[in-house]
RNA sequence: GGCUCCGUAGUUCAAUGGAUAGAACGAUCGCCUCCUAAGCGAUAGAUACAGGUUCGACUCCUGUCGGGGCUACCA
């Protein structure tokens, strides 16, 4: 059910007769007493008219009741401060999406979603979080929908770090066993690369045989790269990332595709050597001064950059894969590269103009100085650090509420609790803005958090049990009476409406606050309505509201890829 | 310099141009004879500054102050 939907449509249908083209602006209503509900939207169409907002309101009520689908819908809709409309809906109307399905989409689209793309000269970080968990989310979100979504794990497995990284590994030995600690051997190598001047003319040698194909240095390179591919997959693992290495793209991938990047361009008219180098000028990447910033293809020396990468990249998606829409999650510091990314290859006819293209940015992490962190000289806290310190407080905590646990549950417990406070304190945020790493705020389970929903699922989990009934023969369509009861239902309701929002916007943030909020109704209905003591009717009634609600929270987390419990 | 993002309670975060700016943590005070107190209730506390647009501005525009980031051969 998609309730802004319906309520838009009604709306804008009375609006458009009488002569109005303006958008309903359906909200969930800011304030209980408000209703459900609210429309917006009068106040503008009623300005534009010049007409009296609270008029125009009053006559769209009117004419809204004499619609039998609305009046069947809506069990009450005022006239409200300015011109405001508060919308009641009909507990009837609600009943029917305690059943707690998700809508496929009436058009499905294949997306690629580019995310986590780990630099595998490097082990992975907490930087990495961002991008992997809430690319991850989407993805979940978008395949629960019913669209046809296309992973692409587009690693960093190439470019003139590796000359480096594979010289230092040829000097020393070829001794693999240095690899198990990935971020040491890239701090050692990167340190002989800035104080040894012979060092680096090798390393760039290296980098020119690994593009120029030879067999020894792709050798050396491949083994570095499963090595730095087995970190990675373990992470995802533990963290539940959807990730598999059917969906590895990486930048080698593209190598053959580099010089027919050039030619097509070139052929397009776009190429123009600038000071050695093959460059694209748009005009729309002009300054105040008429100079047009460059996007450069290829270097004075030969070399291809990632630029060229990318624009092959999307050649691929819109070609081979035939996507109708690429997001990319990456660091916002990348805004400016993937504007000119996606004009070049607009320019140049690698994507259609039907196909969208949208960065999805995020922030960048700040140290709890405020600064950011700096990558390259120590301050950064390895990914698999992070979970086994998660692990570790969630153990401590289970421990202490519940001494008598079994190890192997204490563990499980440990592990869902841990990860599941790790990957919300992320997912929780508004992805733009940059983010303080901290531990404590991190791994918290207290207040809004991974740990206060699990807990909620989980009471639901043990008032079913008790009730002992069978959670499938419940209704699955109870009328709400009491106030508490009626607000948990419309939440639930509501769902829907937010799946939606966070497959077309890519903010899982609003997922959470929305299940944060559906928890909240949860609790205050568990308080004020006794389920198990209650007479049969009203019994019956309460449980299948709270089953509804923990089936929603499952599913709601689930696509946060956060796991729940039956048993705190 | 140019471009761009940001500045909201003590702290960490919310708020498609909408009503009285919401939470959480921390603080203070309450609540377990009662379906899990990882909970619930109450109190105090915020839009950097100055203009402007608008019926209505945290949100849009201009300026000031403060802080990130990007900005021709790294990715």
């Amino acid at each position: 059910m998609h309730i802004k939907a319906l309520l838009t449509q009604h709306i804008e249908a009375v609006f458009a007769e009488l002569g109005l083209q303006s958008p309903a602006l359906i909200q969930a209503a800011s304030r209980p007493e408000f209703g459900d509900y609210q429309a917006n939207g009068v106040m503008a169409a009623a300005k534009r008219a010049g007409i009296n907002p609270r008029d125009l309101a009053a006559n769209v009520i009117t004419k809204l009741n004499s619609n039998a689908n609305f009046s069947a819908m809506v069990s009450a809709t005022d006239v409200a401060g300015p011109g405001f409309i508060n919308i009641t809906l009909a507990a009837s109307f609600v009943a029917p999406a305690l059943t707690v399905a998700i809508n496929p989409t009436p058009a499905p689209q294949t997306v690629v979603v580019d995310y986590s793309a780990p630099n595998l000269a490097k082990e992975m970080h907490v930087g990495h979080l961002r991008t992997t968990i809430i690319g991850d989310s989407v993805v979940r979100v978008l395949e629960a929908l019913g669209h046809r979504v296309i992973r692409q794990n587009h690693v960093g497995d190439w470019g003139t770090q590796f000359g480096m990284l594979l010289t230092y590994l040829e000097d020393s030995g070829n001794e693999s066993d240095e690899l198990s600690d990935l971020e040491n051997f890239y701090r050692a190598s990167k340190q002989r690369f800035d104080d040894d001047d012979d060092f680096r003319d090798r390393s760039r040698r290296a980098v020119v045989a690994l593009q120029s194909g030879d067999a020894n240095a792709l050798a050396q390179w491949q083994r570095f790269i499963d090595i730095s591919m087995s970190h990675c997959a373990h992470i995802y693992d533990r963290l539940g990332i959807t990730l598999s290495d059917d969906d590895i793209m990486g930048e080698s991938a593209y190598n053959d595709d580099l010089a027919g990047v050039i030619e097509a361009l070139a052929a397009a008219g776009l190429l123009q050597r600038s000071e050695g180098a093959d460059c694209v000028f748009l005009d729309q990447f002009k300054n105040k001064e008429g100079l047009i910033q460059p996007v450069i293809v290829r270097k004075s020396d030969g070399g291809y950059l990632y630029a060229t990468t990318d624009l092959a990249a999307v050649s691929h998606r819109a070609r081979r894969l035939e996507a109708n829409r690429a997001l990319y999650f990456v660091d916002a510091r990348q805004s400016l590269h993937f504007k000119q990314i996606f004009a070049v290859a607009r320019a140049a006819g690698f994507a259609p103009e039907t196909m969208q293209l949208e960065h999805m940015p995020f922030g960048t992490m700040l140290g709890k100085d405020g600064k950011p962190f700096k990558t390259r000289q120590g301050g950064i806290i390895k990914l698999a650090d992070l979970l086994d310190e998660a692990e570790r407080r969630a153990a401590a905590l289970v421990r202490e509420k519940n001494p008598d646990i079994g190890l192997e549950q204490l563990n499980q417990l440990a592990k869902v609790i841990g990860l599941g406070a790790v990957k919300y304190s992320d997912l929780s945020k508004n992805r733009t803005s940059d983010y303080v790493f901290d531990w404590d705020q991190m791994l918290s389970f207290d207040g809004n958090t991974a740990p206060y929903l699990q807990y909620a699922y989980s009471r639901i989990q043990s008032v079913l049990r008790k009730s002992e009934v069978d959670p499938t023969l419940l209704p699955s369509n109870a009328i709400a009476e009491d106030q508490p009861e009626r607000r948990l239902a419309v939440c639930i309701a509501g769902f829907n409406d937010v799946l939606q929002q966070v497959a077309e916007e890519g903010y899982p943030h609003h997922l959470c606050a929305y299940l944060y909020d559906l928890a909240t109704r949860f609790t205050a209905f568990y308080e004020q309505c006794p389920i198990l003591v209650s007479d049969d009717a009203q019994r019956t009634r309460r449980l299948s509201l709270a089953n509804s609600a923990g089936i929603t929270l499952q599913k709601g987390l689930d696509l946060l890829g956060i796991d729940v419990v039956d048993h705190m």
